[in-house]
DNA sequence: GACCAGGCACATC
DNA sequence: GATGTGCATGGT
């Protein structure tokens, strides 16, 4: 049922929106702490923790593995769940320097799916975290599923309420060609289109999948 | 002052 | 396997 309708929608969403210019971060590691950073938390209040982490000079893999937890949650407090977000990042470095010396790159040579079975078997790293990272910080080619995503899909009856994670994220997958730019866009027009018009309350005027099939008062 | 935000782990039934 | 709860700041 669905390819023609994700490919409508992306259209739809692009022709609106544009390019989104994802992920807004410049280094691979950057990325991959402002993923952690953003677990259920508005990204106005990461871009605090992360500015804190420049001005402090510590916003690299060395630096925050030197760091003790109780001074890097103290830097991130902006982002929120601040004790447990500094656990999460230090459990990211301890792994990323006891099986890849520390080396960001290294760690990115792994295959797609050892990627997201490294990354999952991190503890404070569930499925979107890893998916965010193996797609933005080191371009493999994953679909980012999130709440946003689940919300509109679901309004959109393209999905049964209580669909699971990894369904979602084989719905795109197998219904879209395999390619890190076109999932990295679409993720992100997602984004854009959640908070601009699909938060809890329904509010769908102007929306660009207005016309579509929808329903205004099941959220997903 | 309530509600929300680009989740996740853990407890309990 | 489904459901509930703690974690916390800052914007609307």
């Amino acid at each position: 049922m669905s390819r023609q309708q994700l490919q409508d929608i992306y259209e739809r969403l692009f022709m609106r929106f544009g390019a989104q210019q994802w992920w807004p971060g410049q280094t691979t590691f950057e990325i991959i702490v402002g993923a952690i950073l953003t677990q259920n938390t508005n990204w106005g209040n990461v871009e605090k923790a992360i500015a804190n982490l420049k001005k402090h000079g510590v916003l690299s893999p060395e630096k925050l593995h030197q760091l003790d937890a109780d001074t890097l949650a103290e830097l991130i407090r902006p982002a929120g769940y601040y004790n447990i977000k500094a656990g999460r990042l230090k459990s990211f470095l301890n792994r990323l320097f006891a099986k890849f010396d520390g080396d960001l790159e290294r760690m990115g040579q792994l295959s797609t799916d050892r990627l997201r079975e490294e990354l999952l078997s991190i503890k404070g790293i569930g499925p979107e975290t890893a998916d965010s990272i193996a797609l933005y910080a080191f371009g493999k080619p994953v679909f980012v599923v999130d709440a946003y995503t689940g919300r509109i899909l679901g309004r959109h009856r393209l999905l049964e309420p209580g669909a699971g994670y990894e369904e979602v994220r084989m719905l795109f997958e197998s219904s879209l060609p395999r390619e890190v730019q076109l999932y990295n866009e679409y993720h992100a027009l997602l984004v854009r289109l959640g908070k601009e018009y699909c938060k809890t309350k329904p509010h769908c005027a102007g929306c660009p999948l207005e016309e579509l099939p929808h329903d205004t008062e099941r959220l997903f």
